[in-house]
Formats: C-alpha cells, structure tokens, sequence
DNA sequence: TAATTTTGAGACATCTGTGTCTCACTTCGT
DNA sequence: ACGAAGTGAGACACAGATGTCTCAAAATTA
C-alpha cells in the first residue's frame, strides 16, 4: 500500500533502474497499487519518470548537504558523502541510466548545479593537496558519480552487501584520487592549472 | 554510406548508449542509411540491439585476448587491458545500460564468461600480492567496468578527451585496486579467503 | 452505522512505433 | 549501354502501450 508519492517513486526506481522501458502496468504492480491509482497521482509516464529523476537529484543533493562536502577537510569530507550518499545508490543508478531526463531545463539545472558541487570539493581537496592534481576534477566527479551508481545496481542484483557498499566505494575510490602519502601535502596551496606533473604519460593534442 | 553491418551497429551504439530508447528512424539516420535498409540488415529492432549487444561483448573479450590478461604480472595486464578496452568504451557503456540484454541466454552466457576472465584476473593479481585483498574480487571486477563505461559516456559526450582516458582510466582504478608500495608484496602468495585483513572497518551479517 | 472518499478492475479509444510492402531511382558490373 | 542488384521514400496494417472513463468494492471519517 504505497500510496504515497515518494513510496511510489521508489518503488518505480527499483523497477526502472534495471529495466527502463518498464511499462505503467510493472511499475504499478511493483508500487503495490493499480494503474489507475498510478495514473490519478502522476498524470502521465513522462511525469512520473520525471519525478523519479528529480527525487534522484533532491536525494542526491541532500546527501551532498548532510554531507557538509564545503567545509573543512576535502577527504573527510568525501568520506562524509560516501556515507550520506550510498543509501540513495540506486536512485543516482537511475540517474546515470536516464540520460534523456537532461532533455528538460529544470532537471538539467539541478543536475548542474550538484555535479558543479562536486566539482568544487575536488578542486578544493586538490588546492589543498589532498587529490591527485594528475586527474581532473571533472573526471573524478564523473568517476565518483559511475561508482556510486555502479554500487547502486551490484546492490539491487545482489552482487554486493549493503554493509560493504561505503567500504568499497571509499576504499576504491580514494585510493585512486589521494596522493600518495610518501609524497607529503604541503602547507601551502599548489596552483592548479594546465600545468602536466609527474605524470608518465602525457596527453597532448587531441586527434580522434 | 554504412551499408556493413558492423559499421551499422557501431553508428547504432552512438545513439542507443545514449538513449536507449531511440526509434528505429533514428538509428537508420545514424547510420546513413534508410529504415528500409535498416530492417534488410536485420530482422527487427530486438535483433539489432541483441547483435549490439553481441558486438560490444565480441570486443571486451577481444581487448581481454591481446591484452593477455591471464599471463605474467598482474599489475601490467590490467594496463594492458585498459589500454585494450578504451578504444570500444561506448560499447562497453551500452552493455553496462542495457540489462534487458541479458535475458538472452547465449548473451548472458557470453557475458558471464568475460566476468569470469576478469574476476580471475584480480583474484591471481590478489594471491600474488599485486591487488588489495580488502576489496573483494567481485567488486574490482564490476567497479573495472563500470569505469570503463564511464569513459564511453564522458568521451562521447565531450567530457573527456579521448586520448585522456587510458591514463584517467589506469590511474584511478590502478590507485585504488594495488596494494600501497609501502607494504611490500611478499614473495609467496597470499592466502585469499573469507580473512578479514587490516581494514579499519569489518563488514559483518547483512542486515537491510 | 451511514456518508464520503479512495481504490481496483475492466473496458475503451487513441496514438505511436514497428514490420512489410511497393515502386522509382541510383549504382554497380558486364 | 544494358541489365541486375541494392537503396530510399512512402504507404499501409498491425500490435502494444498509454491515457481516460465507469462502476463496484473497500477504506476512511463522522
């Protein structure tokens, strides 16, 4: 009995993270109500994803408030956001999936804005010397972003414990994206810009 | 003009991975081609994402075959198979969206058997002392490719230069799957078990 | 208990995408 | 140049999902 709208959005998460072309009929069934009910709380199936995509986003950013990802240090910082984010795992699975949502303005907007959040932790956390400055911040927030979604499907097919879910992403995640503790931060702020550093391979011209 | 197959399924990925909903006009108008011929090259529209889907799993395992991930050390065979893998990312991305996908049984076994290779690979990386024993094998397994599907998505969308994305790739997994050089890997294997190793936190019974 | 509201089940029209066909045109091979 | 094969554009019927409606049953409230 979900009557409720946001019991009915999760259940249809559960049901078109895996399979997206999920017809009214299953999503219905799998909220526990009729079609017609389905049909009386969102008035059509474009509504209804839409609002399954922006509760993702909400979620999504509330994680990133509880998580408190602008103060104080940047990998205790992500350690929070782990946390607050991988109980919503499956929501931001939808969200990787559907990328036809970003067809709408508003939905893009919130997107936006919560990827550029992202963006300024890890900015910040390399400014202080925390990230790696060798990897963009706009690929460690994609990556993040497709990890955190990857944990959300291992977790609905079974192929990964709840409990172990914010181990794994955290241990993964930040072994690739810290400095090496050999190498110590400094005190003060590296310049982050164009400049390549050590790494061993250099990208350089783009040619397909 | 793209009047291969091949060629039509790879014009197919650039649209369908991205939404996997497209109509059969909009995958011909990828293509070059009509929706006449379209249907001439294959039966129907299930037909033609089910040999996507073939294709894109022909090609991981073609990248885990000349990446020779099953000889010498481990470390540099995952290298190799980044290197490998990267070029048909969007593929890999495709697969990593479309779950329908598997419920074809010669699909799932296709895609069951490259899973395995994998697992394998991280499992012998792990007994050699080359991977960390804390995440489980399963778990780099299915992060290794959810990452990769990441590439495709960020490299297609722009977001991500294409000759950046092996070394992007290759950092971040690799940092955060090896074993930190501070503790040396022993000469004899490692016994890999249920063994709860130096992690700070113990994933204990599952409780949702 | 009685009245009101909400829900479920089914029927129904509508619409969109698919699959098939035909025909004119282009391209290729001889 | 001629014939053969393939392609593109369009029309068409069909299937399936969507959206709307009605009515009986159940739940809520007074």
């Amino acid at each position: 009995m979900a009557t409720d709208r946001d019991t009915v959005l999760e259940a249809a998460v559960g049901v078109l993270s895996r399979r997206p072309t999920a017809h009214m009929d299953e999503i219905a069934r799998a909220a526990g109500i009729s079609r017609a009910t389905l049909h009386r709380l969102f008035p059509g199936r474009e509504a209804l994803i839409r609002d399954v995509g922006r509760l993702g986003l909400e979620r999504f950013a509330a994680a990133l408030d509880t998580a408190a990802i602008e103060d104080g240090d940047t990998e205790a910082a992500l350690r929070r956001l782990v946390d607050a984010s991988v109980p919503d795992a499956m929501l931001c699975a939808f969200l990787a999936g559907e990328n036809q949502l970003y067809d709408h303005d508003d939905i893009n907007d919130l997107w936006e804005v919560q990827i550029a959040r992202l963006h300024a932790l890890f900015l910040r956390g390399q400014q202080q010397g925390v990230f790696r400055i060798e990897l963009s911040a706009a690929w460690l927030s994609e990556a993040f972003f497709d990890l955190v979604a990857g944990i959300g499907w291992a977790i609905q097919d079974g192929r990964l414990a709840p409990r172990e879910a914010a181990f794994s992403l955290a241990e993964l995640f930040l072994g690739g994206a810290l400095r090496r503790p050999s190498t110590p931060a400094p005190t003060a702020p590296i310049p982050v810009g164009p400049t390549h550093s050590t790494s061993d391979r250099k990208p350089e011209t783009d040619t397909p």
